[in-house]
DNA sequence: TGTTTTTTGGTAGTATTACTATTATTTTTG
DNA sequence: CAAAAATAATAGTAATACTACCAAAAAACA
């Protein structure tokens, strides 16, 4: 019986050296993902997890130029996993409202860890992601590194959903828009419902969230205009 | 003829010493707040401040314990300001409908200066708030600062704006979380627009974006269960 | 007007961050 | 077994995010 393991190939500027290629970067990737989930982006420091998996900083630094490139592998490690479930769930269902249906609890719904990604859980990845994944973008160095392809998994995919919106409603003209609000929505509610209650309604509940999102979606597209 | 000046009075443990009653700590308002849009919140620090208004940094710790009080002053300022605008051209109209129509513009549309407040400049401030708010609560140390205080300006406003949408659709269970999610997605929509441009449709047009939130939003409250 | 307070300026210092550089040692592999 | 590659160990730098202290200037008040 073969073992079957996911190996997720990212671009080769998400890194100095392939992490995924030799044993300290396994660790740095597992223990690294462990850190940033238990103390934060901003209290995260190579130094830190150096002294966790017993190396040096100057270790870490040959793999990774910085802890933002670390968190930029994390984040397109997210949605490459992500898009593989969403292709896989979806690409024998003809009806497109199933399809996007599917993709709405895919996107809003806790993740389990997945077993074929070894030094990869899933389910920490996504509590990182949900935390870390604005600050990708909300910085002046975005266009630089939009310039370099930090973006493109997260793009591939909110074109791949837009596409389906686009099936069950040919003339709504905000299908990206609509995806991406959808996405980060479902990341700052649940953080809200554990947070900031007040800024949201109970949607820790995991099935309210994807029906407050399923819903908003399915009614925005296909009301649009009437 | 009295000029007519809008003082916004924020909690106290908002800063140590209150800018807005001294010539220092109002330039350090008004210029910190066009360095913070200048440079971002990463590279911001009260050094380059200090420099810029020819003051050192241990005047501006007077006034702000860290560069994180400053932004939350702002953010604060942000929403109690909006809050008055809204208020003001709300209170007289009947509809709740219109009602939600006019905060919406509110909420999704570029602002200007308000020359009532001498030292902050919204338009700056909106472009400051877009970028940096989601900085604020996406911390480990979200639970200590909600504790004192430091989000009850934005709550209060998404408990306003709630209301209206309960007016409107009583039975809709979701009020808090479409507000915010509302608030978050048109300032990230813009910023889209601007830098990753396919996260988005052409949204950079201001109707575009009122445009597609009043429908997500109408749309979701008016046909939900149905 | 003179004298206290209050506010600001100036300097210094600390621990930590985010790196880079260099050399020695260990591990892998051909 | 030798050569190459990877890792460890140490050191160093400029900047950050502060704290502390004292002197000078400005404002308030009596």
């Amino acid at each position: 019986m073969t073992s079957s393991i996911l190996h997720i190939k990212l671009e080769e500027n998400l890194f100095l050296k392939d992490p995924t290629i030799s044993k300290l970067g396994k660790l740095i990737l597992s223990e690294g993902l462990l850190l940033l989930n238990e103390i934060g982006l901003e209290e995260f420091t190579f130094k830190k997890l150096a002294s966790r998996v017993n190396t040096t900083e100057s270790s870490i630094y040959r793999y990774f130029e910085s802890k933002h490139q670390f968190l930029f592998y994390l984040f397109n490690f997210y949605w490459a996993w992500m898009e593989i479930g969403i292709v896989l769930s979806t690409n024998n269902i003809e009806s497109p409202k199933k399809r996007l249906s599917i993709i709405i609890k895919h996107l809003t719904s806790v993740v389990e860890n997945d077993v074929r990604t070894p030094y990869i859980d899933e389910a920490i990845l996504q509590k990182v992601i949900a935390m870390e994944s604005s600050k990708t973008f909300l910085t002046k160095k975005v266009d630089d590194e939009n310039k370099i392809g930090y973006f493109l998994q997260y793009k591939k995919l909110v074109s791949a959903v837009s596409k389906v919106i686009k099936e069950i409603s040919p003339d709504y003209p905000y299908p990206n828009a609509l995806v991406t609000t959808i996405i980060e929505s479902s990341f700052h509610q649940r953080f809200f419902g554990l947070h900031l209650p007040r800024l949201t309604n109970d949607l820790h509940d995991e099935n309210n969230l994807n029906d407050f999102l399923t819903n908003l979606c399915f009614n925005t597209i296909e009301n649009y205009g009437k």
